[in-house]
DNA sequence: TAATAAAGTTAGGTTTAACTAATTTATACA
DNA sequence: TGTATAAATTAGTTAAACCTAACTTTATTA
């Protein structure tokens, strides 16, 4: 939660990128990275501006503030994590993974970020214990079945799941 | 996705509860437990009758129709195992885990939902490979620190992680 | 340099979802 | 039974975000 709308929250992850990948933003990048139309951006535009998150004369091109670059990487930070858990933990297709990502970057919680990220970090750093991990709910996920040995296990008693 | 807004979701899932809770639900129930005022409860149960999710006739009590019923049930479903995988899995407080389950129970795709569904059943299915992961992310959450041995780990390249 | 095309803007409208203030209906009890 | 209170409703407002249609500015190029 930056404080802004979802709407603008988007607008500055859009602008963030589009300004990496060119020299100069103008208002029907936004919309068609959007996929909105141009009178929807122009509106949107004053309104930040408004706001001191982008800098924007009329028929020119659009720039970040150092506020609404802030914003911008933030959510598309946010973006990337999500991105990463949904396609490298849970093994979702990118294209889904991608569009999940978006929606979820607006809603989750600092304190479900910070774990999401530690999962994903964890799962990366690849230690003894959830290679094994990976790979049984792989084969979960493709088969509804545990992995052999399974039922013999008598660890589930060992420690609450919950973390104070 | 339902094909309802977020808005209609909400109300559909507290008469959902609320149904289960009280023998009849009244304007009154469902805008303090949404934290909005009768008046907003009002014009959003005209708008849900039209779309025969629920019945209200003026001055009685609500009733949720059976697509209304499907889908605050299913809203449901989803925030339950949402809180689930916040609480059991990412060990995050039940508070926490409620708000999130809460906002994200609107957004995530039918893939994903199946996929976290099948993370939370196969941590609680608690076979020998993730209750050492479990500890092991418990650890890690804890003290940013893999466990001991794990250094020598060499199982990183055994599968790739994306599954088709 | 003048005409045309592309981009941007303005004006005005829609939908969703909330609100307050004022009014009406139902209920409870003196 | 009549009146006070609680609940519900109506009317009117606001704000966010989008839209189309019409117009203006900028850029291209014949």
């Amino acid at each position: 939660m930056t404080g802004y709308t979802r709407a603008i929250e988007d607008y500055l992850e859009a602008i963030f990128l589009l300004e990496r990948r060119q020299r100069v933003v103008r208002v029907k990048d936004v919309a068609s990275f959007l996929g909105i139309k141009n009178p929807s951006v122009v509106a949107a535009l004053k309104s930040l501006a408004e706001k001191d998150l982008v800098e924007h004369e009329s028929y020119g091109h659009i720039e970040l503030t150092p506020k609404g670059r802030a914003v911008g990487e933030e959510i598309y930070a946010r973006h990337m994590m999500l991105f990463a858990f949904f396609h490298e933990v849970l093994g979702l297709s990118p294209e889904v993974a991608e569009e999940d990502a978006c929606r979820l970057e607006h809603h989750l919680s600092a304190e479900a970020r910070g774990r999401i990220l530690q999962l994903v970090e964890f799962v990366r750093a690849c230690p003894a214990g959830e290679v094994r991990f990976l790979q049984h709910f792989q084969h979960y996920v493709r088969t509804s079945e545990r992995p052999a040995g399974c039922s013999e296990c008598s660890k589930c008693d060992t420690e609450p799941l919950f973390i104070p």
